[in-house]
DNA sequence: CAGAATCCATTAAGATACTG
DNA sequence: CAGTATCTTAATGGATTCTG
């Protein structure tokens, strides 16, 4: 919209913390409404897109397309084509994945830790 | 506390999947640009808000003040105020929090997982 | 000091239809 | 089968000003 190229801020590049710069790159890969859930997914076998799109049942094909493409280009998970007909595309974690996976499984244990009711001092 | 899977009729309830329940809980925990960043400076020790407010230059004062205030509905912080002269607030890692803790500290280190440049296969 | 209120910009998410 | 393309809406982020 309104163009003022002289108004451009770092804006983030703030806390100029490699601590900060670090969380920022783990929140890109388990942010967003599907991420985590993905990775965990194919953590457990690699799975093609259709069976992707079955276990997410509330997700757009826009969104789910977009947010395997995300993960590829992060490194967290591999797009292997297989030129049969009908197309099969599967997807695999990486070995970065694969590595990540131990703590973030761990995640659904903050889940639970938010979801109990017990003295909150 | 656990809903009956029928119950769940919004589109934000559809994988009607306590798994995926618990990811969600986790992931409204640390997302947002400063959550995560705010438990960690926390987990280290009790400051107060304008502390806060210097070791994230970046934030603004609404958005600060929301996701302290989040955090605090979430039950993983606490906010005491002190009838000083000036006003004194502090905020502190919960019970809760203080349990999530070792978890979240982990969460540096996915990020330095997707930073290292090696084999992505 | 520690925020609340207001207004605007940016981004993410979703429905639907269409393609190699 | 495995996605794109397009449009629309919802959510988030931020600057600035004001207050007990």
């Amino acid at each position: 919209m309104n163009a003022h190229p002289m108004m451009l801020k770092d804006r983030s590049a703030q806390p100029t913390d490699a601590e900060y710069a670090l969380i920022r790159k783990a929140l890109e890969i388990i942010s967003g409404k599907w991420r985590l859930y993905l990775i965990l997914l194919l953590g457990e076998h690699t799975l093609r897109y259709s069976e992707l799109r079955q276990r997410l049942p509330a997700v757009s094909e826009k969104v789910l397309a977009g947010e395997l493409k995300a993960l590829v280009l992060l490194g967290v998970i591999r797009r292997d084509v297989f030129a049969e007909m009908p197309l099969r595309v599967e997807y695999t974690l990486t070995q970065k994945g694969r590595l990540a996976l131990p703590i973030l499984q761990q995640m659904p244990q903050i889940g639970r830790i938010f979801n109990e009711c017990f003295d909150a001092t």
